[in-house]
DNA sequence: GTAGCGATGTATCGGGCCGATACATCGAGG
DNA sequence: CCTCGATGTATCGGCCCGATACATCGCTAC
């Protein structure tokens, strides 16, 4: 899983250790924390060894501070490498559809053709589906056996399941109609803030602006 | 955590390991699918050889089926196995607050004193909190350089973190109030089922069943 | 000036947990 | 009779995590 999704950043740019570390904390932020360095670093050496990324030392991109001999070590994807992406990509197993594998899948689902995604999107709901049945049946079955914080964690993981379907159903839907991911309208929307400069790769200021949340 | 969760059920009656993973899959449903095997026969090993379980082979509470001589062990808990899960019930450390672990910890809430139950609470609610900004921050600053996709996973994480801070801070107001926790009317209702007879511990019948799970 | 602090940066180690796999018994149905 | 599914115990390779160690850079504070 974290092989796709390292792959997956390197094939936009190359890069060291500890800023692919905060690329994929932002990109996945949803699905793990942050990725250990205890689990990064020997996976960068498993990529490196099976051929699909290159390490070379001393980046010449780095302009604003950083400008000493430390030991810094980018890596860059090779040709391997992108067809390894593709590969991984395209293909969907049962560990396709758990939270963290069907979490880095979505996430690079710009780059995936509309069959697969698709595809993806249907596994993750029937195992979304299979695992709200499980609990219906725990809590109309074996209500009597639980205690009631049990029950209310059920009810809470049952309730959970029943809107993550809603959600696959609304983002199948929308593959089907050929119409973008985002039609979720009034799910995320700041109050009067001027967020039209996005799209380009940077915005210079940044107020104070403390967390303004959902009028 | 796993540990807690083991001696939890051995707690209320000594089980063999298949029984013990089923039992562990419908009480912590929500948490993981269901234990490994990989998992838990070492785990086992590892409680029994610190002394906080016994195994004894071929127990006599087997009546209906099941007469015969196969290797089944059953795993009971001992006194500093008591112990030891009273301890760990108690304690909080930062791991009590990720997925897992507030997971474990709540469904033995009905085993905990009410001031650590609002310690717990009041860590996780905190711990997602924190994801929140995160997100938040994400999709305000970031969003220029994220795709459609990974804007639209982040708007659902962020949706489930705030469905999760407010079902806590319920939870949390309840403890303060002294109040059952299942106060969540109408989270959970089948169409036209008959459910009354829950609440009881039991219900005599029930006849095909094979294997009966606890009479 | 210099001492500390937080961010940047690379790397290893022990251990928990998972999926795959192997093997064996039992009751039920074809 | 014979296979199939549930019950049952157990191991192995491998992913991943948290803790830890070490080193440099730029900033602020004394």
């Amino acid at each position: 899983m974290l092989e796709l999704a390292i792959l997956g950043l390197l094939q936009e740019t190359p890069m060291h250790g500890y800023e692919l570390r905060k690329e994929l904390a932002t990109k996945l932020g949803t699905i793990r924390a942050a990725i250990s360095y205890g689990t990064l670093y020997p996976t960068l050496k498993r990529l490196q060894t099976a051929g699909f990324i290159t390490e070379s030392a001393s980046d010449p991109s780095m302009i604003p501070p950083m400008t000493s001999k430390r030991g810094r070590v980018v890596y860059k994807i090779t040709a391997d490498g992108k067809e390894r992406f593709a590969d991984l990509l395209a293909q969907a197993g049962p560990e396709t559809y758990d939270d963290a594998g069907f979490g880095v899948h979505f996430a690079f689902f710009s780059r995936t053709d509309r069959a697969t995604r698709l595809r993806i999107l249907e596994g993750r709901r029937r195992r979304i589906e299979e695992r709200r049945e499980g609990l219906r049946d725990v809590l109309s079955r074996a209500a009597g056996r639980l205690d009631a914080y049990t029950l209310e964690l059920q009810r809470h993981g049952l309730d959970a399941c029943e809107r993550e379907v809603r959600w696959l159903e609304e983002l199948i839907t929308n593959e089907r109609s050929g119409r973008a991911p985002a039609a979720s309208a009034g799910t995320f929307d700041l109050p009067a803030e001027p967020l039209q400069e996005r799209a380009a790769g940077e915005s210079p200021q940044e107020q104070p602006r403390p967390h303004q949340d959902r009028p």
